[in-house]
This record gives structure tokens, sequence and C-alpha cells, in this order.
RNA sequence: GGGAGUUUAGCUCAGCUGGUUCAGAGCAUCUGCCUUACAAGCAGAGGGCCGGGGGUUCGAAUCCCUCAACUCCCACCA
């Protein structure tokens, strides 16, 4: 006896394992066969799943597995990313709780701790995949700091520069003193914050000013005053100087029309060293750069005072010395927005430094064409107009990091100081000697650059590298699966990785990484905020697998969730998705307890019931695979629930079940039974790429299967013939069922009492092969075929009248009001078609088959009215 | 400050190029049922002037204008 509601541990852990072993998940190359692949968009290797991952994943998985079955050589490639800030801070923070200071250690000895590090917590995510059921090709996981990946990076950094797209300079970066490297533009987090405005005096021999600034502790490292060249308040103040409170330092007052006049007093300091519209005012004045912070966010000795004093601790410090000095005119509550380090959450520092730079606008061209034209599409669309606008100003790109983990920076210094890009330290040797003549030179005096590359400039190359695209450009793998077909992932990073990936796709093979972009939401909570540690509102996917099994989950995340909309995560959705497996398992409970008769003839309403269900299961066919053409993944899935749940156990095995005799079961009939196995292999081939487990557990108790078989490659469902009047007729059917079950509710009449059932129609063969269903599921004693109305309760469908004989129990009045509603609504529908059609410009401006639909209804109309008022005739 | 998007039942969302069997789905709610697959269930029901206003049209949730609210992206007014 099989359990009454499905349980999902007792055989996940079973089937997955059955799939791998008979790697069902590999995929090789195979001319035969269409390719069909996705790469993992590679989460942290130190990361653990959230319920981000779930969603994404589970998409990818839906599309791959469906592929597989649709006969595709299905790949999904999985794999890590180095994750370069997130992992060193980790690193950083393991060593610092065993007391050790990463200063105190050289590189080498630190990226072995790292290593350590990602073998430890390595796999866990990937492993955590697998509960989840997806079906990855586990024998391509590729990590993004392994050698052969690695060296692609190395190279196409070569490339890069010797291509001139690469350079070094000055720039003002984005400083996050926390982690002590710089980030990119796109890693900075805009937040609005509260903050004090500090009116400043500065005094001078020939007059005083007053600026008003948020950073009251850079006063250090002004290098001038600036004022607007139209401002009269100032005029006489221009070229002369004014002394620095607290360490007075002269500085001049200079003007320039960035100042505005009505913002704060029309004075701004100018602070060259310490925010990038000053440096430019500053490089256009000529003025000095004075950089008073150091690289962990403390001032240094160039501030003068303070010196050591965090830049948040100096802020309030200075207040209260500009106080005391009598300089402090006043202050006052202002909000502006602060940018914040992504990663670690610190204020953004911007500061001056030596970086090396990616041009970006030539490389990005037909990245940006080729989304805007739909080569590439993003799903929804909505996102191609933020995407050019990024890509149409698109700044360069900073890829170095003051970090250790990652890939070095492939450039080589001669004691002179002069830079050499090359693969490796020989390849640099080479080129000093060549270039420069330089054959004294040893390997020795070459120094490497001491930062690494920006994580996302080893992902930009992803779908490539993965197949070894760089290491051997000509493969197999290459040449087969790129470019691969959709990528699925999170819109926050549209422009990290994606159109970065698209970029690298077209300048390394010339071609698109992928076809199509599909782009998540967000996962958020009930009252839409975003999940969060902090906030504890995100629940372990791992405990709600546990819990409630992998299918369920991913069914569960999938109801409500169209593309590029945010998913409001509630436990009620995972609730339903188990309900859903539960239902499909006692479906399968029910059938499985039959008893078979092989003498049993077919009922002829058994068949029938086979003949609808086929046509609609080859309907919904149709549409599911509309749906997942269009990526609408909710409504695919809602498809498939709806034909499952309603058409066929609401429906299809009500009416195809056995009788009761007795408190017996009768047994079923050979050929409906099979029949009914069929239909049931084939919707469990329709759900599989939603719910894996249960599918190929149910599908391999259907029938014996053979050693290696699995429902993982079993064909996908193909849409077969499609009966439209059988379709109809049931509709009929179900109506008068419904209505049925209607006046027994309403009459509180038990639906174990048969009633009789009268019949007024002229289309008597119509019924007379639904008969045998109408007496089933609407539990009717016996149908008569009248010419008059007979006593009872009476409704209309289709222009035919149905009377149900309730034994006297009716009442009159209340049969004709109802009746007397029908009949005015219709009378009521009538009159707005024939004055539609009455209306000149309606006939001559509508399409023909309007036209004729309108008519339709017409006859239709005039039909039920007609029965209508002769049942109400009849009742007097 | 600029740009984009959204606004349809209590909630989450479908409704493509305008045609009143298009006002829908799932969930939630309500009513009645432990009917021998499933109470994680069965059978039913109610619920929306499609954000407001104006316009185009024979006809608008669907097109245009305008107002309002919300969201996102971009942006250095100290």
């Amino acid at each position: 006896m099989i359990s009454k509601t499905y349980n999902p541990k007792e055989i996940e852990d079973k089937w997955y394992q059955y799939w791998t072993d008979n790697k069902y998940f590999s995929s090789k190359p195979n001319p035969d066969k269409e390719p069909y692949c996705i790469v993992i968009p590679p989460p942290n290797v130190t990361g653990v799943l959230h319920m981000g991952h779930m969603l994404n994943n589970t998409i990818q998985d839906v599309l791959t597995r469906k592929a597989r079955m649709e006969g595709k050589e299905a790949c999904w490639v999985p794999g890590t990313d180095h994750a370069s800030i997130a992992t060193e801070a980790k690193v950083v923070a393991m060593l610092k709780e065993k007391g050790i200071n990463k200063k105190e250690l050289s590189r080498e000895e630190f990226i072995k701790y790292c290593w350590e590090w990602t073998e430890k917590y390595g796999g866990i995510i990937l492993n955590q995949l697998r509960k989840l059921g997806a079906s990855c090709d586990w024998d391509r996981t590729r990590f993004t700091m392994e050698p052969n990946l690695y060296d692609a990076v190395i190279e196409v950094f070569v490339d890069l520069y010797n291509k001139e797209k690469i350079y070094r300079g000055y720039r003002m970066v984005n400083w996050d003193p926390q982690a002590k490297t710089t980030v990119s533009d796109e890693e900075v987090i805009m937040k609005d914050i509260q903050q004090k405005l500090v009116y400043i005096r500065y005094d001078g021999d020939e007059g005083s000013v007053t600026i008003a600034t948020v950073r009251p502790e850079t006063i250090m490292a002004d290098a001038a005053i600036c004022v607007n060249p139209a401002d009269e308040r100032y005029q006489h103040l221009i070229g002369k100087k004014v002394r620095i409170p607290l360490i007075n330092r002269e500085i001049s007052i200079i003007a320039d029309e960035y100042v505005t006049m009505d913002f704060g007093t029309g004075c701004l300091k100018v602070t060259p060293a310490h925010d990038q519209n000053d440096y430019a005012l500053g490089e256009k004045h000529g003025l000095t750069i004075i950089d008073i912070l150091a690289d962990d966010g403390t001032l240094n000795e160039k501030a003068q005072i303070l010196v050591g004093e965090d830049r948040f601790v100096a802020r309030k410090k200075i207040i209260k010395m500009l106080e005391e000095s009598g300089n402090l005119v006043k202050a006052e509550d202002y909000k502006s927005t602060v940018g914040t380090s992504e990663r670690t959450g610190a204020v953004i520092e911007p500061k001056l430094s030596l970086q090396w730079f990616l041009k970006m606008k030539e490389i990005s061209e037909p990245a940006l064409q080729n989304v805007m034209n739909d080569t590439i599409q993003l799903i929804p669309p909505k996102f191609k107009n933020t995407y050019n606008y990024w890509m149409e100003n698109v700044r360069d790109w900073c890829i170095s990091r003051q970090l250790w983990w990652g890939h070095r920076i492939p450039a080589y210094y001669l004691p002179d100081g002069t830079c050499i890009v090359a693969i490796n330290k020989q390849e640099a040797l080479k080129i000093a000697r060549n270039k420069y003549q330089l054959f004294a030179l040893s390997e020795q005096d070459l120094t490497q650059d001491e930062d690494v590359l920006d994580t996302w400039f080893s992902s930009w190359l992803w779908p490539m590298s993965v197949f070894d695209a760089f290491k051997n450009p000509d493969n197999e793998d290459i040449k087969y699966y790129y470019p691969t077909n959709d990528l699925v992932t999170a819109p926050e990073i549209l422009f990290f990785w994606v159109a970065r990936m698209i970029i690298a796709g077209y300048e390394y093979q010339g071609k698109y990484p992928f076809k199509n972009v599909y782009l998540t939401g967000i996962v958020r909570d009930k009252q839409g905020r975003k999940m969060s540690k902090s906030l504890g509102n995100s629940p372990d996917p791992l405990e709600l697998i546990e819990k409630y099994g992998a299918d369920s989950v991913r069914t569960g995340m999938l109801f409500s969730s169209p593309a590029g909309n945010d998913l409001l995560y509630d436990e009620k959705l995972i609730e339903q998705g188990r309900n859903f497996n539960n239902k499909i398992w006692n479906a399968f409970r029910l059938i499985e307890g039959w008893e078979v008769s092989a003498t049993e003839n077919q009922s002829q309403s058994s068949a029938k019931a086979i003949e609808w269900f086929k046509s609609k299961l080859n309907k919904v066919v149709a549409e599911t695979l509309e749906h997942y053409s269009k990526f609408r993944m909710s409504d695919a899935l809602m498809s498939t629930y709806n034909l499952i749940w309603d058409d066929f156990c609401s429906q299809y095995l009500e009416m195809i079940k056995p009788a009761y005799v007795d408190g017996n079961s009768l047994p079923i009939d050979k050929y409906t039974f099979d029949a009914t196995l069929e239909i049931f292999d084939t919707l469990m081939r329709l759900a599989h790429p939603w719910m894996p487990f249960l599918t190929e557990e149910i599908w391999q108790n259907i029938k014996t299967r053979g050693a290696n078989e699995s429902i993982c490659i079993a064909e996908f469902p193909k849409v077969g013939h499609v009966n439209e009047e059988i379709l109809s007729d049931f509709e009929i059917l179900s109506e008068i069922i419904s209505t049925v079950r209607n006046t027994r509710n309403a009459k509180q009449i038990s639906p174990k009492e048969a009633l009789p059932l009268a019949i007024k129609t002229s289309n008597k063969a119509r019924y007379e092969g639904l008969a045998g269903l109408i007496s089933k599921l609407a539990n009717i004693s016996g149908i008569q075929y009248v010419q008059d109305k007979t006593e009872g309760v009476s409704f209309v469908i289709k222009g035919d009248e149905f009377t149900l004989d309730l034994g006297g129990n009716i009442d009159i009045e209340t049969e004709k009001a109802n009746l007397q509603k029908d009949l005015d609504y219709t009378l009521g529908f009538k009159k707005s078609v024939e004055s539609k059609l009455a209306n000149e410009r309606f006939v001559q401006n509508a399409k023909p088959d309007i036209i004729e639909k309108e008519r339709q209804k017409l006859a239709d109309a005039e039909a039920k009215i007609k029965a209508l008022e002769e049942a109400l005739a009849k009742l007097g």
C-alpha cells in the first residue's frame, strides 16, 4: 500500500543518484542533435544558496530538462566564481580570528589560505543545487580561478593591452576603505543619508568667506575657494587669499562658473584629492592635490591635525574644534546621497590613484547594436531601455583591484619603471630584451604589478572560457555549444556581467554569447522587502526543501513569477506546490488501486471521456509550448497545473472511475485502464521539468521500465489532433453538471440522492452520447427526452431545456423568478447585439468575422429566449 | 534633477495589433460536505465603473492627451 501523502524525502536522493549514475546530464557535442546550452551564472565559490539562486536555477533547470526531453543535446554548465572581494574579506576575517594579520603574510601564504578556504567551502553551493534537482553536467564544472580559466583572463588582458584598449592612468576612483581596494562605479550604491551641512568661515586679510560643506574633516586638503565669476557678493575677493581654519594655510579664491550661486553661500571649498568635481576643477585651475586620507580611511600626517583618526570621528571632532576657534558659523540638517560599497557597505571615498582601465566605447559597439536590434533578446524587453542608456553612456572600466585573491595583472616593471605587459615573466623579459635592448636584464629585475583584476574581468569570458575557447580555440565544444541559447540571471547584474559578456563574445568569437537573456525578479518577502540577513526575512532554501520537498519548492517559486517582476515570497506558495505534488501522488494511488478486468467491455462513457481528454491534452500542450516559447514560465506551469488538477483529476478520473457496488469497487476494463496509464504517462512527461523527482517516481511505477530508462530522457509531449467538436460538447456537459450540482446545493439535496432529468432538445444525438457521463457525474437516475416541459426545476443551455425532477420539492415562485432573471438578461443582451447589427457604420467598418460572430450570438440568444419563455409559460 | 516603467477582484498577476460570451487566472474569502485517491481534499458562491479626468471611434481595460500615486534606473549641487 502506498502512502496516503507524498513523501519526497524517500525518493529524491535515490533518483538524483540514479540520474547522475546514468550520466543523463552529461553532454557531448553530437552533430545529429541540435544543441541546447545554458551556462550558469556562477555563484560565489564560498557562497550558500539563497532564495534568488533557487528561483533562477529552477528556471534554468526547467528550460534544460525540457530541451533534453525534446531531443536536444542539452548542456547546462555549472561552476563557481572566485569573487575577489567577498572571498578575500572572508579569509581576512577568518585569519583575524586566528590572530593572524594579512599584512604579516606574504602574498603566496595568503593565497594558500584562500585556496584552502575555497576548497573547504567551494563545493557547498553546487551540492545544494543538486538537492534542488538541478540537471547540470557536473563533469563540466568550472571555476574562474582554475588554471585554464586563469590563463584565459591573462591572455585577454595582454591582447586588449596590445590592441591599446587597456591603459594605466591616474583617475579619481571609488575607494572602499574597508576592503582597501577600488571598486567600479557599478559597485557603488548610492544611499540617502541625513548629514550636517556645516558652514565654516575662512578668514583672510582682505575679507572672509563662509563655505558650506558636509565634509569638514577635509578642509585641511583644500586647495582653493571657488566662487561664481558672476557673483557680485564676492567680486572683490577673487584672487585674494584666505586661511584655512585651524591650520592657517593660505589658499586663493578663484572663480569658475561651475559654482552655483544660490546653493549654500555661493562659496565652494575645492578639495581636489577628495572629490570628483573638485579634482576636475583643480586640474583646470592648476591646483595642488593634497591627499589627507590613508587607505583605511583615517587621516594621515598631511592633515596636520587629527592624524590617525577615522574620517567620521575626525568629522565630529573638527566641528567641535571649529566651534571653539570661532570659525563655525552654523550647522544645519541636510540630506544628501553618499556612495557605499556594494560588497562591504563602507562609505566610498573618492581617491586619486593609478589604476588600470579598459576603454569601453569602441569595444561595446556591437553589444549595444545587437541588443537593440533584437539579435539578442532581453526578456522582458523593457530592460532594453536601461541597457541602451547605460551602453551609450558607458565609461571606461576600472579593472584593477588592490587585492591578492584573483587574477594578477600581467604587467611587469623594469627597474626604471617601464611597464611591460606579457602573459608571464619570461615573455616580459623577452620583450624587455628585444624591444629595449636590455640584454643584461634578468627575471629578478622585473617586478610584477601587485594588483589583481576585477572579478567581472574573468566572468565576462565565462560562456567562452568554460569551453576552453582561449586555450584551445578550435575545439569541438566551443564550435558546438557556442553561442549558447539562454541566459537566466538577475537584472541587477545586467551591466556588471551580461553586457560585458556580450562585449567579450563579439570581441573574441565575433558572435553573441547567448540568444536570450531571461531576467528574473528579485525575491522579496510578503511585505515587499528585499530578503536580507539583517532583516532575517530570508528562509533557508535547504530547510524548505527538507520540509516540503524540492519539487514543491520549485513549483511554489514559479507559480507567480513573470520575467522581470519581483517575486513576493510567501511560504503559502510552497504549500501550494506541495499540495499539487500530493494531488498527483493521490491520482496515481487511485489508478494504482484499481482492479483491472480483461473481459469487461469498455463503456461508451469511458471511450468518450478518453477521446475528450486526449483532445484537451493536445490543446493544453500546444498552449504550454506557446508559453514556453515566450518564456512565460508561470503561465506554462499554470497550464499544466490546471490540466492535471481540474481536467484530469476532477473531471476525467471521475468520468472513468469504476462504480461502487455494495461498498466494493467494480473492476475497470483493460482498455480504459491502459489508456489512462498512457495519459498519465504523458502528463508526467509534461510536468517533469517542473517536478523532476515526483514525476520520475511515478513514471517508473506506471509500468516496468528498462534498466537505463528515465523520464529525464523520455520524449516531451508533442501536439496531436484536437477535436474541437468534442471539446465544445464537453463544455456543455460540464455546464449541465455544475448546474445540477448547484441546484442540489441550493435545495440542500444530498449528492447521494439520484434525481431524474428531462431534456427537451432538437439535438438528441448530442445528449445520447453524453448521457452516461451526465448520469454519472451529476448523479442522475434516468434521462428522459421530452417534447414538453415536465414538473421540476428548469434551466436552459444552448437553447435546450433541462428539467430536474425534485419530487415536488420546488417553489414555483422562486423558479419563476430565476427563469425570469435569466430571461431578462438574455433579452437585454439580444437587444444590444441587435442594435449593433442595426448600426450601419458597424456593419460597414467591422471585419466580416466579427459580424458573423455577432450574428451567431444573436441566434443563440434567440434560441435561449424561446426556451426560457416556454419554460416560464409552463409554470403559469 | 533627468529617463523608463507600473497603476485590472483582498493578494500576485494575464489580457498581443481596439469588437461586450474579455472583464480573466491562481491564491485568499464565504457556503455546504470526513462522498471508500487526496480535508495538503470535494462541490459550489460572492467579489472589479480595468488609478482620476478628457479625447479619438459605430465601439476602448486595450489608442491619444492630461493629472495623481508607486517603482526602478541614471545623475557629484558642495
